[in-house]
DNA sequence: AAATTTTTCG
């Protein structure tokens, strides 16, 4: 019997499975059924996965375990998570086999919670021992949900019973504290460190924690680490390594992971390939990104997508058109997500027209209900280019409910455009809806501050010191012939200080002379008003640009990275600079890159 | 069985 399933197609052995039990001197037996389930489930096939189902109810096979097992897993493939609960709710009795069944089959279904609920069950209510597949086959529902506590207490569990002797129960561990955030890879590693036998994806699991939480230092030097251990990397190393690069922007360490894997089998993975275009994308090189697209000898979706959103980062919105075209002519098909891609490519380089159209057409032509990321675009789109009554009429004509990144997407344009009015009603949305948030906080209390409304000011500054909201701190880092300096605003730390500031300082003078006034924001920054007097003059992106001047020959391309939005007032300075200094500067923030030559700016001052 | 590439705003 178990050549049914690898004999031929499973269409065949379905097919011989009714000729066999039709016949009269071959009776089948249980395990008949679970081959036929098996072949059923492979060939994605459930009404044959159903009648096989019924024809063991009929022959009384349907209270064996490992049948039960197998139907349950059938079920749950098919996405039928009822008929997969009816089956097990109708087991007279249970194993960790079909309790396991039923854990990673809601898991996959992504009913997290439904998962945990069995599991309580388990513990709670059943006799039957859990094992190691046990807790590995909920920890990422538990992961998913952040549900720290249970995780703990599965973590306390494991170590109580053998399970914990099982590298990939660490594993899991391992990727669950990454899950819960930041602070919590100080756990992650301590499991780490304490297994007796890593394994590949041990070291694997780490260094996409640190990636994930943003801690790309680590994620590298754990992988340098990782290079001098007994293990090698494969391309799901090299595809972590590489989105850490691309988090970081710099584009020396991406070249070194390029270097690694040039020649070698890894070049052919898809992910890999992919994940180099992301990297060179996001570090600068949107040329180099599409030298490699050109080479791809396959590419799917991703890969096109990757593209479209690399030509929307750095403003060439045709270029993301273009390739969308071409993408339709590949046979490779959009899908959702490549019309993210495009309507941020139209948002970044103010094509309205063309953005419309295409936020049209993803519903009549191609059939994709739009999702609130999608209006966040559309928004994003309307707004950038001044439309704002547009932009709220489109949010209230919404059939979705706009979530706080709809708003956050008009707060921004409200910004660019100094609608004072606006910005007030959408912040106090925004508080509404997430008044757990630093930025709102600030800026409510800002736009208080603009209405001369002071007491109600401090009143919202007050109570969000209270609550310890904190934000990040603006940096800019800069690499020179390798090394990275990194710069925070109105920093004195650097060796070179006394130099930096009075490069500044002689800009400036020049900057003068050309006609600058200094522009300040009112109101519309999320920037305490205090910090904003000091930094203005030294953003950390004035002090690596000033500092790459130094550093640097003359007519040298200067290349920052920004962990923030680039601000109004520094925009213009940088672009007076590319002009008195006759350097070309590139800068990447938080949302895209600024290439500055000759006193203009790529975004067309669009951003 | 665990670990990969794309995705609005900030």
């Amino acid at each position: 019997m178990g050549g049914f399933s690898n004999n031929g197609s499973p269409h065949s052995s379905l097919s011989l499975f009714s000729h066999l039990r039709k016949s009269t001197n071959l009776v089948p037996n249980s395990s008949t059924y679970t081959y036929a389930i098996s072949a059923a489930s492979g060939a994605r096939d459930e009404r044959a996965g159903r009648v096989v189902h019924g024809q063991a109810l009929v022959d009384g096979f349907d209270s064996e375990l490992r049948l039960g097992s197998n139907i349950v897993n059938m079920y749950f493939k098919f996405s039928r998570v009822g008929d997969a609960r009816n089956v097990f709710d109708r087991m007279p009795e249970r194993d960790s086999v079909l309790w396991n069944t039923m854990l990673s089959g809601y898991g996959e279904n992504e009913m997290y919670e439904e998962s945990v609920q069995v599991f309580r069950e388990l513990i709670n209510e059943s006799s039957t021992r859990f094992d190691s597949t046990t807790l590995l086959s909920v920890l990422p529902a538990v992961a998913e949900l952040q549900e720290l506590r249970l995780g703990m207490v599965i973590h306390s569990l494991a170590m109580k019973t053998g399970c914990y002797s099982h590298d990939f129960v660490r594993t899991g561990f391992i990727s669950l504290y990454s899950k819960c955030g930041k602070i919590e890879m100080e756990s992650a590693r301590k499991v780490f460190d304490e297994s007796p036998h890593k394994s590949l994806t041990s070291w694997n699991a780490m260094i996409s924690g640190y990636t994930q939480n943003g801690l790309t230092e680590d994620a590298i030097s754990l992988f340098r680490e990782m290079q001098k251990s007994e293990f090698s990397p494969n391309p799901i190393t090299i595809t972590c390594i590489l989105s850490a690069c691309a988090q970081l922007g710099t584009l020396s360490l991406g070249k070194w992971v390029h270097g690694l894997v040039r020649g070698t089998d890894f070049e052919s993975s898809i992910y890999v390939s992919t994940a180099l275009i992301g990297m060179y994308a996001k570090c600068g090189s949107i040329a180099e990104a599409r030298r490699l697209f050109d080479l791809m000898p396959k590419r799917n979706e991703v890969t096109w997508n990757t593209m479209i959103s690399g030509y929307g980062l750095h403003g060439h919105g045709q270029d993301a058109l273009s390739i969308f075209s071409e993408m339709l002519n590949s046979g490779v098909a959009p899908t959702q997500v490549t019309f993210l891609c495009v309507l941020y490519a139209c948002s970044h380089a103010g094509l309205v027209k063309e953005g419309d159209d295409m936020f049209n057409s993803m519903d009549h032509r191609y059939g994709f209900e739009p999702s609130v990321k999608h209006y966040a675009c559309m928004v994003d789109i309307l707004g950038r280019a001044g439309h704002l009554q547009r932009a709220l009429q489109f949010i209230e004509a919404m059939p979705v409910e706009a979530d706080p990144s709809v708003w956050q997407t008009l707060l921004g344009a409200c910004r660019i455009h100094k609608d004072t009015n606006l910005a007030r009603t959408v912040s106090e949305k925004l508080f509404e809806l997430d008044p757990d948030n630093v930025g709102y906080h600030v800026l409510l209390s800002n736009i208080h501050s603009a209405d001369r409304n002071y007491p109600q000011a401090a009143t919202v500054r007050q109570a969000a010191k209270k609550r310890k909201l904190t934000k990040a701190p603006g940096c800019t880092l800069i690499e020179i012939g390798g090394t990275p300096h990194v710069f925070t605003s109105g920093d004195k730390s650097h060796p070179q200080v006394k130099a930096i500031y009075e490069k500044l300082e002689e800009l400036e003078g020049k900057m003068r002379e050309a006609g600058y006034q200094p522009e300040t924001e009112l109101a519309l920054h999320d920037v305490e008003e205090e910090e904003r007097e000091l930094m203005v003059k030294f953003h950390s992106e004035r002090l690596a640009i000033a500092f790459g001047l130094i550093a640097t020959e003359p007519g040298t391309e200067i290349r920052i990275i920004k962990n923030l939005r680039v601000c109004l007032d520094c925009h213009t300075v940088t672009k007076l600079i590319s002009e008195i200094t006759e350097r070309v500067i590139v800068v990447r923030d938080a949302n895209r890159f600024h290439h500055f030559r000759d006193g203009v700016c790529s975004c067309g001052d669009y951003w």
